[in-house]
DNA sequence: CAGGCGTTGTACATCGTTGTAAAAACATGG
DNA sequence: CCATGTTTTTACAACGATGTACAACGCCTG
């Protein structure tokens, strides 16, 4: 026969004392005397007994689960700051739903105000289609930490500092005497997206390497995943391009150019020199092995979640009553996160 | 000023019914006249009322969520897996929690019994450390599902045929005339996990086409990532072995080692050929591109899900009246999902 | 030793929902 | 018009935890 799992009213009956102050123990409340403190353990212990979380939940109206969303799971960045994401959160004592967006607008706002509010208690989003106006419409809305580039004032945000990133990485390609320099994923429009940001820092670098800018570098793709790297290339060639290097606004992209430079007998990287962004493992591997901007993932992820973290506790606090030492509700926080150049194969060739 | 959401009861009010009609409108029970059930709706509507899962799991005791727990998320096989099993569970209304046990028994039995049990109404469990004792004795646990080889005869699981898998694929490399196969990742124990049965099937298909087994051949490895598949040829080259094949038992291993055959300048397919396991999309891209089982993941994903709904519907149905046309509870299912040879470069060469 | 204060412990109500059981409303047939 | 059966609706009590408010206790001080 099955055994129910004991409740708290049977801790408090095992261990001689009330439900509060098992209770008060559990949630290591100050004022219990080390005499039932050790008991109510004890108690604790020998029932095996572990709280509910749907009585608490309902309780607290906290339920110690954050909404992770994504657009999609198997694009390695993703999965690999999902993983970052878990482990972080697991260290606060939070546990992660992951969502996919699909880089759809309509599910990336369902995932802003709709499913989470009463479920979850915060949530990282790493937005794709999302404009300023839908983050500002966020009424009601739990907690929300943004992935990448800055899209609204309001909102807190982690990120590395895409522009620079990608001026560092463009001015690597021009120190290696590359010219005409295409830029895989790029975008010119005046947006507030991440591809906006590279391209501006891929802009600033030609300028001032005073090189022309000519906006047919520009290669837009469909998605930021391995076929469009790959096709946005093979189109690009078959147009008559002869670029002599790829910055490409991440490693599928540039994972899938490899591959299709290959496929034309063109050299990685004597002919054309390739960059990606985001240092998947998968460019540690390649033939070439590919030259990438790192961010600092393991970052982005523990500042994203202890951002979540402090919202949250700020948000369930007593409704403030005036005392002046309590901190005042943090501004919105735009967290940058450090990056680094790695260079391999792809632009500097294998070391003999 | 923030109005705050909507209670049952304050629909019940605004409709002029009771909660419980309320309640029932909301859960589709029969008996509600179709006034009264338009009235709740345009009362559901007018306020904007969602229902609130704490309530409602506190008191059915289902919170909608189930766990899925892979070893590492950052795998790209278990990343696509991800996508598809969050993508299935949304069909079913089932939210997904990803939980990492980075291969771990401690994690993959906790998940098992502990942190799971009221929180979460089942368990998909792709296990790399349990021991079928393990999985024995999860008494109280919730509904679960295993991916992979079967390790116990109690417990639901859903796998391709893993022997007959790695035969044909075998097979596959001993009709190209290679007779010298080692096996990256093979594991010759008795054991019961998927590695062991990859490795049976290598070996059937040795001993069918007559060719010497020898167990210096199967490569052990410490995980079954890219690092381990290049430090593992590494080593059996240094070592002085030279195969005309390797049998990767998954892709990372397989583009690891495709790494590390190119970094000591042997030529795939021509001095040796390549399979791998998974058909993961890096393996498409790669150079050269890497023959592999496909299983379809898509199915396995849609039976895991779909099993686990059943169960969970099962475990909560009325402790059955005696009602003869009840379902029996259904006894544990094997579920086998198709999968296919792709063929690609790394073993058929490029096409010209 | 009364009075005051800070520490420990408890009774009770409550979070929002749904199952139970029974009442109310309605139909049907004699 | 009443007995009978079938819908439709409702009151009430849970589910399990914790916040509030207060009682009990010990200790110190005057």
């Amino acid at each position: 026969m099955v055994v129910a799992r004991p409740r708290i009213k049977d801790v408090a009956r095992h261990a001689g004392v009330s439900e509060k102050t098992v209770s008060n123990v559990i949630n290591d409340y100050v004022h219990v005397s080390d005499r039932t403190r050790r008991a109510v353990r004890e108690a604790i212990d020998h029932l095996g007994y572990r709280v509910n979380l749907a009585g608490r939940h309902l309780r607290t109206g906290r339920s110690g689960v954050i909404a992770l969303v994504v657009p999609e799971l198997d694009v390695p960045y993703f999965a690999e700051l999902a993983r970052h994401v878990i482990r972080a959160a697991e260290q606060c004592s939070l546990t992660v739903l992951v969502h996919q967006s699909g880089g759809d607008r309509g599910h990336e706002l369902a995932a802003l105000s709709g499913f989470g509010s009463d479920f979850v208690d915060g949530i990282i989003l790493s937005p794709l289609a999302l404009t300023s106006d839908d983050l500002r419409e966020r009424a009601g809305a739990p907690p929300t930490v943004l992935l990448g580039e800055l899209l609204e004032e309001g909102a807190d945000h982690v990120a590395i500092d895409n522009e620079q990133a990608a001026r560092e990485a463009t001015e690597h390609l021009i120190a290696l005497g590359r010219r005409n320099i295409l830029v895989i994923g790029g975008r010119d429009a005046p947006g507030l997206g991440t591809a906006e940001a590279r391209t501006r820092g891929y802009r600033a670098a030609l300028s001032a390497a005073g090189i022309a800018y000519d906006a047919a570098a520009l290669l837009p793709v469909a998605a930021f995943r391995m076929p469009d790297g790959a096709d946005a290339v093979t189109r690009a060639l078959r147009d008559g391009a002869r670029p002599d290097a790829l910055l490409c606004l991440n490693d599928q992209l540039a994972l899938g150019a490899l591959r299709a430079l290959y496929e034309h007998g063109v050299r990685v990287p004597e002919d054309v020199a390739v960059m990606g962004f985001d240092d998947v493992e998968g460019g540690r591997y390649s033939v070439p092995t590919l030259s990438t901007v790192a961010p600092d993932k393991a970052a982005v992820a523990t500042s994203a979640v202890h951002l979540l973290r402090h919202r949250i506790d700020e948000a369930n606090r007593p409704p403030d009553g005036g005392d002046v030492t309590a901190a005042a509700p943090l501004s919105p926080q735009d967290r940058v996160v450090a990056h680094r150049l790695v260079l391999r194969e792809s632009t500097e060739g294998a070391r003999h």
